[in-house]
DNA sequence: TGTACATCAGTGAACGCGCGTTCACTGATGTAC
DNA sequence: TGTACATCAGTGAACGCGCGTTCACTGATGTAC
């Protein structure tokens, strides 16, 4: 499973002016790094680096050190969820059906992206790099699609609670306790997990007093 | 703060017959360096050795390899969350109040507990070695204490659904995400934590259909 | 059209580190006679 | 009451490994004259 040697064929050089193109191919080659082995710890400069047909010191000609080059990781894979979130809710004009369909495809991404959702969301704090700004921007931009459109379903009367902020928290945590759980426990004897998904999205419109336009 | 030399004092052996005292002293190492350093990979075989004042290979008289440690370290923390909620619901009649308060238990101890909380509902899986079964009875058990009072509120006419298992698995998937989220994301800007948690519980149980009996 | 040269995109070798684990051993302690 | 001996609770030294990172370098490529 892991590389001790050479797996991939030297890559060619990049030409003059063209160095970027590396950046990319890190990047992409640590995210296949990273599903393939299932483990972050697996991903290292050198597995990366063999993995591009690369030597290890040319990662830090495009990444400071690891840190900045896992955060680098887990900034495109926020972009990732935000898109399928966005396209989950394209073309919906009914607010709260909008909300719903975006937490399907948030539970939809992460389990179909274990190993990406696992180290966007669970990663450890405190080793954040400087350009965490950025990253922590992108994090929330999925999420403040979400307070707008419960803020529209709250104006359409749909949701008996005021505060689009806090009740927009509330279903992120519900969507992340789902999907997490999921993938942490994947032995554990779950309901049908479609099933668990309906319920508990379910369970949550009734709470919120959800009325349908339709 | 990595102990790099010897930060214990070496530790008088034990008597004739008292080996196992050295085991517990090598669960509460462990438990200690995870508290203190956030961070299970920093609980290595030599630094607990270190910890207890004792060498590394004395960790082997009790413990097959590390990942046998690792789990015998989530076993003893899962054990003081099915304490910490048994002691919640104690002499409380009310079925679903029962529920609740198991429920906010199980976030006050995540939240206090935040290293052992990670490690046991995050742990990956795949590497879990023979006594697994122990392991995944003391999780469950915590569970179907859960599970039995809901059965209970259901009978009592306090909620709506009919299948305890599945209401119960969706309370877990909630509690989950509140702590976890709030564990994973501290720097967030999240609403104050009670009002979070009175908020998703409130919502969560209002879509029960929650009938109290006073 | 030819050549010197700066620059760019990397390489190769090495550093020191902490890790899990194994192996042969030691020395105190209790027990049998 | 004294002594040989088995056992128990560890020790000390070493193994091979993969890791992040640094450093001085190389050689192809484009550009200026």
């Amino acid at each position: 499973m892991t590389p001790t040697s050479s797996t991939a064929l030297r890559r060619s050089r990049a030409r003059r002016g063209e160095g970027e193109r590396l950046r990319e191919e890190i990047l992409e080659a640590a995210e296949r790094l990273l599903i393939e082995t299932g483990d972050e710890s697996a991903v290292s400069i050198r597995a990366i680096a063999d993995a591009v047909g690369v030597t290890p010191p040319s990662i830090y000609l495009h990444f400071a050190d690891r840190n900045e080059l896992i955060f680098a990781v887990c900034e495109v894979q926020f972009g990732h969820l935000d898109e399928a979130m966005q396209k989950a809710a394209a073309g919906i004009d009914d607010p709260w059906e909008r909300v719903a369909r975006r937490g399907r495809a948030y539970i939809d991404f992460g389990l179909s992206n274990a190993e990406q959702y696992r180290i966007i969301m669970s990663s450890n704090p405190g080793d954040t790099p400087e350009r965490f700004v950025d990253e922590r921007l992108s994090q929330t931009s999925a999420f403040s699609h979400v307070v707008e459109d419960v803020q529209a379903a709250i104006e359409a009367g749909q949701i008996r609670y005021q505060d689009a902020y806090l009740v927009s928290t509330g279903l992120w945590m519900l969507v992340h306790g789902i999907t997490s759980l999921l993938i942490a426990k994947p032995d554990f004897p779950w309901p049908p997990v479609d099933d668990l998904v309906e319920h508990a999205l379910g369970v949550y419109a009734a709470g919120l007093g959800v009325v349908r336009d339709e």
